[in-house]
RNA sequence: CGCGGGAUGGAGCAGCUCGGUAGCUCGUCGGGCUCAUAACCCGAAGGUCGUCAGUUCAAAUCUGGCUCCCGCAA
């Protein structure tokens, strides 16, 4: 079986390799092109590019798939490798039906979350965003709309009270990795039913913005609970900002005497929320330094008593 | 050369403006108190103040270069 793969994040990395060590031939990689990014616009390579490179598998990292010379060289480079099956994990790019159609086995796709759930672009933030107990990997044929073709094989896992995102993607993408061989082995042997997704079912997970991140206080505490589970919360202390990567829901005493966004407990960095509920941050990280456990950070940073967030 | 913050015993910080005895909150080790303890008391170890050079009688502190970490922005 000669396969071409196509991903670009870290979540697609265990696929790639969990593929490179197994007995399938992986003809060439796609992924997105180096961008210049972080401090400085450095060119860094995507975690799949660097991957690849570690593999000695030819990288390809077409602007588009679908327009321009950089489409048309990728769809001869692709039918000249004539490749039995396409592997998609969170590429990033939407591939064309000439190409969806060119494989003998077609295209698949790992996606992070029990389909028709959670279609599109951040299944995993979403899913501990809105506070979902389970969620999965689903494997699935590509079709031409997102997320939308049939799927073949699923696994599921449970999200716990207090999971961050990135425990969460790190058991899915190793998961994705287990299913992605699971489903290549069913094809192969014919012993998949694929099933066609119900779309009355379906829900859409669109792409994170900054400003979903920033913590309102006015919120409940769980809603901020799920924020800092889900995609990182930040707000500010005295005039700089303040990451909140992990927190705990705690009750607070007297919580009517505070305002919202109130630090009602200095020694314990506690803070009223909306419902009267209290949240306790676990690990954060000030502008300017590393992240690191709330309990190192107050034993430097004594915190005034009657201090409010966000202001 | 996108803008900005930072590097001080194991952890988190102060000291730097106005150069001249290494500080704070913890942790660690030893001892004491206690039925007991993460509580309390006493004591100890542990730092060439990121690195290289310069100014100076004297540099954590002033000047310049370098390395690494981080926030914003993309």
């Amino acid at each position: 079986m000669k396969i071409v793969f196509m991903g670009t994040p870290d979540f697609a990395v265990p696929c790639l390799c969990n593929l490179a060590e197994s007995e399938y031939e992986i003809a060439a990689v796609f992924t997105q092109p180096d961008k210049p990014k972080g401090r400085g616009y450095k060119m860094i390579p995507t975690p799949v590019k660097a991957a690849s490179l570690e593999y000695n598998i030819p990288v390809y990292q077409p602007l588009s798939l679908r327009k321009g010379d950089d489409a048309s060289n990728a769809l001869e480079m692709l039918r000249e490798t004539n490749p039995d099956l396409i592997v998609v994990v969170a590429y990033g790019q939407i591939l064309p039906k000439e190409i969806l159609d060119l494989p003998k086995y077609g295209c698949i796709n790992i996606h992070a979350s029990l389909l028709p759930s959670y279609r599109g672009a951040a299944p995993i933030q979403w899913s501990v965003l809105n506070g979902e107990k389970v969620t999965g990997v689903t494997s699935m044929l590509m079709a031409e709309g997102l997320d939308t073709g049939d799927m073949l094989l699923k696994r599921e896992t449970e999200i716990g009270e207090n999971e961050t995102v990135s425990s969460l993607h790190d058991r899915l993408s190793i998961i994705g990795a287990e299913l992605l061989i699971d489903t290549i082995k069913g094809i192969e042997e014919g012993s998949i039913i694929p099933e066609v997704q119900d779309d009355s079912l379906s829900s859409y997970a669109s792409r994170i913005t900054k400003d979903m991140s920033e913590l309102d206080f006015s919120k409940s505490a769980k809603e901020l609970h799920n924020i800092i589970r889900g995609i990182t919360g930040f707000t500010t202390l005295e005039g700089k900002r303040l990451k909140v990567y992990d927190s705990r829901i705690t009750k607070i005493s007297n919580a009517e005497m505070f305002e919202n966004g109130t630090v009602a407990d200095t020694n314990e960095f506690i803070v009223k929320c909306g419902d009267g509920m209290g949240l306790k941050f676990y690990e954060i990280q000030p502008e300017g330094k590393k992240r690191m456990k709330t309990e190192d950070y107050l034993r430097g940073k004594k915190i005034d008593p009657g201090t409010i967030l966000g202001k």
